[in-house]
DNA sequence: GTCTATATTCCGATAGAC
DNA sequence: GTCTATCGGAATATAGAC
């Protein structure tokens, strides 16, 4: 921990301008985002954008790589921790969608600005440390092997839990064309999400 | 079919230009997308542009009206066909993960695309037919009553579905974080995902 | 460090010749 | 219908005063 990971000093305007780039950018991506925008959430002038960050292209990197850092634990955490399947299962699932019920835009923002500029997150802004399957496919084997469990290949396990959890929040428009549901239902929908993927996940692995 | 479809001549130029804008729309959204960039795909000066369809915006509506009436119909499929119900997931999953694979622009575009600019979205390109759950809802309850499937609420198992037969494709880089696969473990990953998610969802359906 | 003013680049759109 | 040339505005970036 010898450096503060890029952040910059609480309330000063830096952060401030941060905090402005960091909402701007995770709704309306690279290519939608404004630095005029930015410069008036923030409450400064423009020109002070690049005293900071020298360019549109650093400060966008500098919020990417924040979000990037923030989300990457979040999903190694299914995939690595060393708690029993199916308590392991159960808390993924509500931590998972607590996180993205209260930060929708963020599944979005890294699923799109990938598509829309590889190149710039292979090089420059993914993580190089891979979460660690290990545990987790050998504790899926072992409660196959004892018969606990479906036969189930474990990556498509995670896959599916992650899609279940993730999908609806970020296409709710869909979603609510799909089933037909005004707003509040929809709202109503999104909250039953915990308990019923949970158990949709659960009753899908019964031997 | 009185009309077209609004399509024009194929091999015209307006074709070209609407095949060329329709390529450019779809990978980098309203934002991304320059005239420049779609004139050279066509083959045509950036003038010709203008002269076919008034502004951008206009042939980004031209774009993405044919895009989601392509899509609409995709979804509304598992919905109100009456096939026996096993048979139609079957059916809906299969179909739906070729399509996908074969479009894996298209979710990610409408998502993201209703994202940044839903007034546009709601009051010009999205159809006002909503499509009718209450065959699929009947059917759900149908089997419950009978026993023949667990318990389980309608939408859910839509939402459900819809979610790990789409999530995958446009979330391929994460999926591939999350998974550490490299590009050919991915592409394998993927083809697994037909067999995989129907086996799945039927095991969650057993009572 | 922060501002105003201005330079520079890019992009959507139009005019006008052919 | 198609092109070249150009306009006009918007957005990024810089210069320079305070």
């Amino acid at each position: 921990m010898a450096k503060k990971e890029d952040q910059p000093q609480a309330d000063s305007t830096e952060q401030k301008i941060f905090d402005a780039a960091h909402e701007v950018f995770l709704q309306k991506g690279m290519d939608g985002a404004k630095m005029q925008e930015i410069a008036d959430l923030a409450g400064i002038n423009k020109a002070l954008l690049h005293y900071y960050y020298r360019s549109k292209e650093k400060l966008y990197e500098a919020v990417a790589r924040a979000i990037i850092g923030h989300a990457a634990p979040v999903i190694s955490q299914l995939i690595e921790s060393e708690l029993p399947l199916e308590e392991k299962i159960r808390h993924f699932i509500d931590f998972y969608i607590g996180v993205i019920s209260r930060n929708p835009f963020i599944p979005l923002f890294i699923i799109s600005e990938i598509n829309k500029h590889p190149e710039r997150f292979i090089e420059t802004i993914l993580p190089k440390e891979l979460p660690k399957p290990q545990v987790f496919m050998r504790q899926v084997e072992e409660e196959i092997a004892a018969g606990r469990i479906r036969e189930i290949h474990p990556k498509h396990l995670i896959i599916n839990i992650i899609s279940m959890c993730i999908f609806p929040f970020i296409a709710k428009p869909m979603a609510r064309f799909a089933l037909g549901l005004n707003s509040a239902e929809m709202k109503l929908f999104l909250e039953e999400r915990r308990d019923q993927v949970t158990e949709f996940v659960l009753a899908a692995l019964r031997p």
